[in-house]
DNA sequence: TTCGTACCCATAAAATCCCGTAAAATCCCC
DNA sequence: GGGGATTTTACGGGATTTTATGGGTACGAA
């Protein structure tokens, strides 16, 4: 079934003027597959201080979780608000397509919220992936479990390209 | 089955002086498929202080719901009525069509009811869509799970806008 | 006639697509 | 298993298309 996807391994990659970036080559695939086309999901993170992103086959998945939760309440006699359920999962999440060399425009909104900058640290969690900028991911002090040295091997990657670059 | 439609993700529009407001693009791809043309359901919610839209097609997928309500309240020996739900949910609905370039007239009552001004934040919550004031939602003390960053973020953007055209 | 509404045109901004390139990864043949 | 050849990637930048929104106009109902 759709939760077939799981999403391992990281990537750093670099927002463009335009405010482009593209998706590491790793999860492109798992996207497509899952998305039936270029379509990427990205919201912000419940916890942590980054965006999530998934393909779209996660979206109906979640609908269908919503679902069950509700017939579960109703055959009990409970009450459920699919709408507070829905909007919790669904507000800040956007489906994004990227062309055909990966790229897509990464919304100023969720751009804002996940402090993103000049790079972006791609990360598989799993059924998912977040979105770092790397330095957040390094300062927080929540409980992410990431293994910092390749953080920072990433960090010093990046600096080195976009430091060459500026003339 | 209809109800593969998923609306996530939020956007801002305004409202012009003939009372239009443009559907967001990322919500009329669904609606066209949905209602099979330009055609959105609009109501007051039930609980909230703002309005829900959707497809057509959720009409039908309502009538189910009714249905599965009713045979829960059957199987635990508990009274439904039928009548009554149907006429919560459906006694506020009005069809309205949108033209070639997404826009429709939003109608006055509903326009009260919902508290809209200027702008209004759409914000897809899963199997629905609603309508916000922005402002109202920022205030509202009800338990509406939404990231109130993004919120903020389009009514800042709003906010621009507007103020740069009010000579 | 006059209002409300659908339709048409115009425009600026934003998103999408397309082409080019250099670096990195992959292949492949001896 | 090395080293050049080929393919994929990650970007930059320009051209085209889609949006969001203002404003006009024609048509049908009151």
């Amino acid at each position: 079934m759709s939760g077939a996807f799981a999403y391992s391994g990281s990537a750093i990659s670099a927002i463009d003027d335009k405010g482009r970036l593209s998706v590491p080559a790793f999860l492109r695939k798992n996207l497509v597959e899952s998305s039936d086309g270029r379509t990427l999901c990205l919201g912000t993170h419940e916890k942590w201080d980054c965006l999530v992103g998934f393909g779209l086959s996660r979206k109906a998945d979640m609908l269908i979780e919503i679902d069950k939760q509700w017939e579960a309440a109703i055959a009990r006699g409970d009450s459920f608000d699919k709408d507070a359920a829905g909007a919790r999962k669904f507000s800040s999440l956007q489906d994004l397509s990227f062309d055909a060399s990966g790229r897509f425009i990464l919304p100023p909104q969720l751009r804002e919220i996940g402090k993103l900058e000049s790079h972006v640290l791609f990360h598989g969690i799993g059924t998912t992936f977040c979105l770092w900028n790397p330095q957040t991911l390094l300062d927080t002090t929540d409980d992410v479990p990431v293994d910092r040295r390749l953080v920072e091997h990433h960090l010093k990657e990046a600096g080195q390209k976009s430091g060459g670059k500026q003339k």
